[in-house]
DNA sequence: CCCAATTAGTAGACTAGTCAACTAATTGGG
DNA sequence: CCCAATTAGTTGACTAGTCTACTAATTGGG
């Protein structure tokens, strides 16, 4: 009971907002924000897909979802397009300069999670993952890629 | 390089939102969200400070804090007053209302968290925590209560 | 085979965070 | 002792998430 400010919740708030900023800092020359790169990280993974999907890989709500790809479109970085056999559905892919992307946006995450783990040791960092992989994969349940 | 989309950065983010769907539910009927109670718990430790030294301890920008408060003023669970030694200063304290509420948020709180770390056993859990803080500590760096 | 239920996507209202620009008050060094 | 720099707070523009309500297309059971 005591304490309960200074608990996880709160530092996971606080991490989440740094791991925020350290990303919105390595994304910003590429003309992406948090709220978008990992879509394209679904894509490199497999092209091609509904939005629905990637709502689902990336965790967010369909709403999120839409906006982000929107806005990925407008960058030129992926390019949407009605499913010819599902009315309703669009499929969204990667453009060749989404493509051309990916070694500059893998490292730009790769040095935000530098940066933040900095404190950590290695086994830590291990553990953290992990324990982290753990608690997320009830809610990425069935869906995974 | 590989299964960077996987990475702690969305995982983090996933958890982050989890809690916060979590925390909503268990604050709603409390009249209050995720973005306000932290205020409260600092205001627990010790009540009337400044507004920037809350923004300190819950670890937002001031314009985040001045916000809450102000929601939190207009549901009367704290007062804001000008700070009579600093023209430019607010103090802000608990009222009647806002100390009355602490044994159910305390509640909400722990529930919370009981369900977002559901999945891992207690060690773990003790694991989670003191890595959590580890890495927050430096952003929370001088200005603890 | 048709209509009810489900599913995909969009749009609007809301929460909450950031940063930048601004005002007003305070402070400290020359 | 005064003016420049700093500090506290507010406001506005922006990002990004949620939920709800809506449209349109698909599907599946009677």
């Amino acid at each position: 009971m005591i304490d309960l400010a200074n608990s996880e919740a709160r530092h996971l708030a606080l991490l989440h907002r740094q791991m925020i900023k350290l990303l919105d800092q390595e994304l910003a020359p590429l003309d992406l924000g948090h709220g978008r790169y990992l879509y394209l990280f679904s894509l490199y993974l497999r092209g091609d897909r509904r939005q629905q999907e990637l709502a689902d890989l990336v965790g967010a709500d369909k709403a999120a979802a839409a906006r982000a790809l929107a806005r990925l479109e407008a960058a030129g970085y992926v390019v949407r397009r009605p499913d010819a056999k599902d009315g309703r559905a669009v499929r969204v892919d990667l453009t060749p300069r989404g493509r051309a992307l990916r070694p500059r946006l893998e490292q730009a995450a790769e040095n935000s999670i530098k940066s933040f783990t900095a404190g950590l040791t290695d086994p830590e960092h291990g553990e953290l993952r992990r324990l982290l992989a753990k608690m997320a994969a009830p809610l990425l349940s069935t869906r995974e890629e």
